[in-house]
DNA sequence: TCATTAATTCGCC
DNA sequence: GGCGAATTAATGA
């Protein structure tokens, strides 16, 4: 779900032009502004004691981010970091909350957005936790194939690099990788020419 | 196309 | 299971 691109123009966006890497906000920051993709992708990490990486979610065109931190107005905890280069509309929290006054779909649409990405995220943290590498990646493959029209096995290219999986799963990336390989060998994926499909 | 950088894989502990 | 090195893929000049 998003919120028009028209709407979004007509209370003054601003538009934002990202390049891998950049962040668009950090931890610990207090939320100013709803944020919707226009084109790229948007991760949103943290990093564990450690130091090792743990991504929240990975988000694409017209998704939004950082709402439900906006809605609260707590500080951020995760980064938010353009993956490749991407475009971002934001608006002040003001105007936000204007909009929401004055569209009630608005508010019921970005209300059910935020109640599913809620709901997937438990489900999947309480699908992962305790379980070996296979059957943490199969469930997060899962919850990324639900979203798609094509169930047929293999019908799913995996938009998402093994680094990127890992850091999904809380995986070392030589783990998800023997665990890939694993897969392949058990027929639950097939990988064509480095790209994984499931 | 070549050079640089990031991602992946492999051998070893 | 994770480190460092070797290989390969992606990106940019």
């Amino acid at each position: 779900m998003s919120i028009q691109e028209r709407l979004l123009l007509s209370v003054e966006a601003i538009e934002e032009h990202y390049n891998a890497g950049d962040y668009i906000f950090r931890e610990e920051a207090t939320p100013q502004f709803y944020y919707q993709i226009v084109s790229g992708e948007i991760k949103l990490n943290s990093y564990k004691e450690d130091g090792k990486e743990f991504i929240q979610n990975i988000l694409s065109d017209n998704a939004c981010f950082g709402e439900s931190m906006l809605i609260l107005g707590k500080p951020y905890p995760v980064n938010a970091v353009a993956t490749t280069k991407s475009t971002v509309l934001k608006i002040g929290r003001d105007q936000f909350f204007q909009l929401l006054k004055d569209h009630p779909h608005i508010f019921l649409d970005m209300y059910k957005t935020l109640s599913e990405k809620t709901s997937e995220k438990m489900v999947l943290i309480q699908k992962i936790t305790g379980k070996n590498a296979e059957e943490r990646l199969m469930e997060l493959m899962n919850q990324m194939k639900e979203a798609k029209e094509n169930k047929e096995k293999f019908s799913f290219e995996i938009p998402h690099t093994r680094q990127q999986l890992a850091s999904l799963t809380g995986l070392s990336i030589e783990t998800a990788i023997r665990a890939i390989k694993r897969m392949e060998k058990n027929e639950i994926l097939i990988i064509k020419n480095g790209k994984i499909f499931y």
